[in-house]
DNA sequence: AAACAATCACCCTTATAGGGTGATAAATAA
DNA sequence: TTATTTATCACCCTATAAGGGTGATTGTTT
């Protein structure tokens, strides 16, 4: 006999909230334990929940939910934690899931949706919404149309792994010389005038 | 009125391939125009075939998957790419994902999934199978336990970005020794003595 | 024929990196 | 409460690396 999966919900929108409670509720093994109106007051007695699953809102009152996620995970290291959530920038996507959340939910996903997210999660995975698998493999997809050619972008991969000239030139069975000119050339084509700009200039467009 | 989608599919196993065409094609809206058993044959002439997805696997004799996709995508630049695969491997999903394929979902996928993936990504989107996505959200996230403390993992992330460490210390606002201090005991820690070395070590397990 | 790509050469100066050694105040952990 | 870690800064040193300038050769692609 399995045990109802525990969930707990923080997020402030009263309405929205007991929204989500209501709909997981409703499906039988998913049982909301308890609802929070933001981090801070959550922090205070959510151990005693004993949740395996938690829907994070990010936009919350006080400690947002991006800084919550490490002192929930703090709190209870078994907890499985769900960004639910408007917000669907690039930074605050990546920020979530390097902070330690499993899952990122748009709130226009459908009520079914999010319950098989919530197994899903539970049983060990990371579901994504479409919309964020497209954030994902779209941040992931070079520029086609890169100003460089095939060798400097090698090189210039390189010199953002922080090798010198030196062992660029080594690695590659060329001279040293021969580096130089082609960082040269980079940094003519992507108008700069130093490694951390030129890094900074080809990882904005996705040359690497 | 609109036109059925149209498929190819490219794919070495004979039985797997017309496995897919078929239960492609008995869905509606949905037209398998044409199946090749490797990238090499299908160079000839998909172009004919206006494909708007096509459905590729990695393990193709000759050019294989990873290196047929630019090619697939300079022959037919509008046409979205799909990976039906085996392999599991980060390494590979993001060399796909990188090289332009439009979404990534393993053999084990069930046929109405698959379908159902075919038209998200028609629809300019990109799917991930819950594995793929397990596996994306998995290489965000950043190792708990660094023996770093916060400001050198900062530092380092500074490093990786090719800053010099005067560069840092103006960012940071503090000394130039301050940051050399920190670089020093960066390199004991880690037990390397170059920054890409550090770099290396420190994306090996995730620190940054 | 012209443009681009990849290769190498030698001029130059300043900044940078990395090793060694040590100190101090504050925060954190044992 | 003591011990350890963290964050801060200082000065020794040398070899190397970075970046600017200028130019040349050999293919490849257009």
């Amino acid at each position: 006999m399995e045990r109802d999966i525990q969930i707990v919900v923080i997020e402030d929108d009263e309405i929205i909230r007991e929204g989500y409670a209501l709909l997981i509720s409703r499906t039988e093994g998913y049982q909301v334990v308890n609802t929070y109106a933001s981090f801070d007051e959550a922090a205070k007695t959510i151990t005693n929940d004993y949740p395996d699953v938690i829907l994070l809102d990010i936009e919350l009152p006080g400690t947002n939910g991006i800084q919550a996620i490490p002192r929930l995970k703090k709190l209870l290291p078994h907890a499985y934690i769900l960004i639910l959530t408007v917000y669907e920038s690039e930074k605050t996507i990546f920020e979530a899931l390097a902070s330690g959340a499993s899952g990122y939910l748009t709130k226009n996903t459908p009520a079914a949706k999010i319950v098989e997210s919530i197994r899903e999660v539970k049983d060990g995975g990371g579901p994504m919404s479409v919309n964020i698998a497209r954030m994902v493999i779209r941040s992931f997809q070079k520029n086609q149309e890169s100003p460089l050619s095939k060798r400097e972008t090698q090189i210039l991969e390189q010199v953002a792994e922080g090798k010198s000239r030196s062992q660029i030139a080594k690695d590659l069975f060329i001279d040293l010389e021969t580096v130089r000119s082609h960082i040269k050339n980079i940094y003519l084509k992507l108008d700069v005038n130093s490694r951390a700009d030129a890094i900074k200039t080809a990882k904005e467009n996705k040359l690497i």
